[in-house]
DNA sequence: CGATAATGATACGGCCCCGTAACGATCGGG
DNA sequence: CCCGATCGTTACGGGGCCGTATCATTATCG
């Protein structure tokens, strides 16, 4: 059951959707913290600096930061694992799976508005 | 002929793309210049720096900076309109429509791989 | 216990992008 | 011919993100 789709549509998709995020003014992450996001919302915990950061083939310090400033705006927040004080859980957030949520209707919208070919 | 994808699907999609982007190293473009360099590969030409900053909603040195960054990435190149000088008319490249050719096929084989739900 | 490893955070220097405001060049109407 | 309008660019101050190197804290193992 694999979705198909047409590199014309692809394109068209990509385009659209990044317009909406342009002018959204609001949801301005960078590609990098996206895809943090994603990870986080879509793959099971816990999650770890050192694993993200593994996932995402950058550095940790990468990491870091992406979580202070996705912290700030609410999308996630950390806490130290209890067992093991090295390291800190990132947790999900309401406004996080909002956000995430949000990004799912826009693609899915845009999505639905394409033409054949 | 309109494309159903559900919201799993849409994030799941969105995410492996991104990841492929992080992990790419050489498109390192932001989500604005991302936008931008659509727009000009899939709406007809002419096209300029006010056309674009109008389209996108955003300034015009927004514009005139990301055409500076994608002219020396070699993905676009301005020239004046002779008819009116006060005019630049950005054009298109063959690295530029390789870029977005390689953006195409990172979406479409990722949708190709998603299962269903 | 002491030494070593592992984890996440921080400091630093550098680069890119932003929005506002101004600028030079060019066109067009009176 | 001149003056206002338009176009794209540049200057400026500010903020964010990057990679490397280093740090404090905690765990592990001899």
């Amino acid at each position: 059951m694999a979705l198909e789709i047409k590199p014309s549509q692809a394109l068209r998709l990509w385009r659209q959707v990044h317009l909406d995020l342009v002018q959204d003014a609001q949801s301005d992450l960078s590609v990098r913290q996206t895809a943090i996001l994603l990870t986080i919302y879509l793959e099971l915990p816990p999650h770890t600096v050192r694993g993200l950061a593994s996932r995402l083939g950058v550095t940790k310090p990468v990491i870091t930061r992406a979580l202070d400033s996705m912290g700030k705006l609410g999308l996630v927040t950390r806490r130290r694992d209890e067992f093991d004080k090295r390291n800190v859980v990132i947790q999900r957030t309401v406004a996080g799976a909002l956000a995430v949520e949000h990004l799912a209707d826009l693609v899915t919208a845009r999505a639905r508005e394409l033409g054949p070919a």
